[in-house]
RNA sequence: GGGGGUGUAGCUCAAUUGGUUAGAGCACCGGACUGUCGAUCCGGAGGUUGCGGGUUCGAGCCCCGUCACCCUCGCCA
């Protein structure tokens, strides 16, 4: 076929344009069909233009008569002025049409499932399905071209740092701490397996150890954990290292990125500096390790009043050790006890044995709910909390991990509920002096609360076998609106220490050499202190372009259940190929 | 692995306590129409009610199982 000549696109002609012969091609949008006179709103991925055919210009008029929904065309014409009283103000191209003269169909479609135009109307499933037209909306095309030009300024900032990307393998040893993996079978190793890198962790370390001193690189991980609606299988990480800095210096060149690239992309100001507040502080008042600043309704500790009431489930939870916090909804007075019973049973999905709510009203008295147990401490309670006439008090009572669980998820969705979020507000934040470990009670032993290569604070090391409980990690997470765009540290650079800390965490010393001996013996031949952090380009994409589903920022996403619903991946496979890598399937 | 929601025409949805032949809009097909831009008007075709069982005189509706999609807990060093 000749090559199709296009002089312009369907977004590009003006009045200026009118009175040239011009060649437009797309895909058929709309027609409207008036027996003489034929509409045709033809599409392309800059716009629409409305192309007119008359009955003078018989062979394309027979044509256009016969065209549908989403064939493909390429249009000779005339560009010419709409008449007053028939421009379309909504369309760029409104002002003019094109008289076609002639027309070439270079494609037929079949009746398409859904136009897309209407996409924003048809289940996600279909869309998925048919993803080659959910993709022809402007809305998608918009959304890809959004993710291009990020990550194309972020490494354009990065080259101007002194940065090098470096690609890292994808076939790469399994190292089944944290999340679970994907497993590749090597068929020249009958019986080992690669694994799909978590993230490219070690490698960027060894980079550091191999002098590279600023690596980057946008690069695939993949996590074999269930989806959430922000999360997926297979995402993309902004993956970076650094030799000789410290937690700071890391920071400082990620605000630039991301300052950078919401001033570029939205126009908007990353605050210098972002923010800071430790993990402890972050906790006790938003009851989350990644708070969402746009709003209040901050937690309160009443433990030391709760304990003067008569309250079995206070004096419980106190006596265990636990805690009583509470969460104050502005306004909550109205809710039902239908709706505050909902609450506690929604509750009981976080751990929690239940939810006591209790009514401000006048006077500074307490209405309903666990009221009656209350009343020696009214006046005390409605002071710390702060509550107000017409608000509802939350209560959680239970171990502080429950009890920040519970009311810190309690707090977002009251304010989502209850539409108690200022739109338009970007709150950023890091999170620091996170704690380097936690332990966990069914393993019965510490486990690293970021990773196992992440430095405890220098004050710290001394104390590691013996409080590992207190010891503060050099961790950091950069979170905007409560959504944690990403997370990283400085990490160990010194062989003692990371055999020490591998030792805490149970792994025997040849665990971890079967493991991590490269990375031991590496930190042996001179590791430069080095650091780095990792964000989540899905996430910042989300972000950009204003959608809370991971989905809408990946060309072809997977479902819930891990599909590809266009490719219908993943696919048994034939016997031979499993031969070849001396597999069987058991147990279907 | 657990909890919740959804599944009816190509698409989006409706269908009374379980009751006649499962409807509508859009899309599609045929016809009319020379200025529409959600074109309009006339006519038509289109259904394994996700799938498999069960209860019942009778099931889109009730029960059991199963599959798919969405949200979520666990999980995500």
């Amino acid at each position: 076929m000749a090559t199709i000549v296009r002089t312009h696109t369907c977004g590009q002609l003006r009045k200026e344009h009118v009175s040239q012969t011009v060649q437009i091609a797309g895909w058929v949008n709309g027609y409207r069909d008036h027996g003489g006179v034929i509409f045709i709103d033809l599409r392309d991925r800059d716009g629409l233009t409305q192309v007119v055919f008359h009955p003078e210009f018989k062979e394309a008029h027979d044509l256009a008569n016969k065209l549908r929904s989403e064939d493909v065309i390429h249009v000779t014409g005339q560009c010419v002025a709409r008449e007053a009283g028939m421009t379309n103000p909504r369309l760029a191209t409104g002002e003019i049409e094109v008289q076609g003269s002639a027309v070439t169909v270079l494609n037929k479609s079949q009746t398409p499932p859904f136009s897309p135009d209407e996409a924003d109307k048809v289940s996600e499933e279909t869309r998925l399905k048919y993803r080659y037209i959910d993709l022809r909306r402007p809305r998608m095309q918009h959304v890809l071209r959004t993710r291009y030009r990020v990550t194309k300024l972020m490494r354009d900032y990065f080259e101007k740092q002194g940065f090098t990307e470096v690609e890292t393998p994808f076939l790469y040893k399994s190292t089944p701490e944290g999340a679970r993996e994907f497993l590749v079978p090597s068929r020249i190793h009958a019986g080992s397996f690669y694994a799909l890198p978590q993230s490219p962790q070690l490698f960027k370390q060894i980079l550091m150890m191999s002098g590279m001193e600023r690596y980057v690189q946008i690069v695939k991980c993949f996590r074999d954990e269930d989806p959430r609606a922000d999360r997926q299988a297979e995402f993309t990480q902004l993956d970076m290292e650094m030799s000789f800095v410290d937690r700071d210096d890391v920071m400082n060149i990620i605000e630039g990125c991301v300052r950078i690239v919401w001033k570029e992309v939205l126009g908007i100001d990353v605050p210098n500096p972002i923010p800071r507040m430790g993990y402890a502080e972050a906790m006790n008042r938003f009851g989350i390790d990644r708070p969402d600043m746009r709003y209040g309704m901050e937690l309160t500790d009443i433990s030391d009043i709760a304990a003067k009431t008569d309250f079995g489930v206070f004096k419980g939870a106190l006596g265990a050790g636990g805690t009583v916090r509470t969460v104050v909804l502005p306004g909550g007075g109205d809710m039902t006890r239908k709706e505050t019973d909902g609450l506690a049973e929604w509750a009981k999905g976080f751990g929690a044995k239940g939810l006591a709510v209790t009514k401000v009203i006048a006077g500074g008295k307490l209405e309903t709910g666990i009221a009656k147990f209350l009343a020696p401490i009214a006046d005390d309670l409605i002071e710390r909390t702060g509550a107000k006439e017409g608000d509802l008090i939350c209560f959680a009572a239970d171990s502080e991990k429950v009890v920040f669980k519970v009311l810190g998820e309690l707090r977002q969705k009251l304010a989502r509920d209850r539409k108690l979020i200022p739109e338009g507000q970007w709150k950023w934040l890091w999170v620091i002096d996170f704690p380097s470990f936690e332990f966990d009670p069914e393993l019965k032993r510490w486990i690293a609360l970021h990773h196992p290569f992440t430095s405890p604070r220098d004050e710290d090391i001394p104390n590691l076998e013996a409080k590992p409980g207190e010891c503060i990690a050099k961790a950091y997470d950069l979170v905007c609106n409560g959504s944690e765009l990403g997370g990283g540290s400085i990490r160990i650079h010194n062989p003692e220490v990371q055999a020490r800390v591998f030792k805490l965490l149970g792994l025997s010393e040849e665990d971890a050499r079967k493991k991590f001996g490269f990375l031991l013996d590496a930190l042996k031949f001179g590791a430069p202190p080095h650091g780095g952090i990792a964000l989540g380009i899905d996430r910042i994409i989300m972000h950009l372009c204003g959608t809370t589903n991971i989905r809408d920022v990946i060309a072809f996403p997977k479902t819930q259940n891990g599909a590809d619903l266009m490719t219908e991946a993943p696919s048994q496979v034939e016997d031979k190929q499993l031969k070849e890598l001396s597999l069987r399937v058991t147990g279907q």
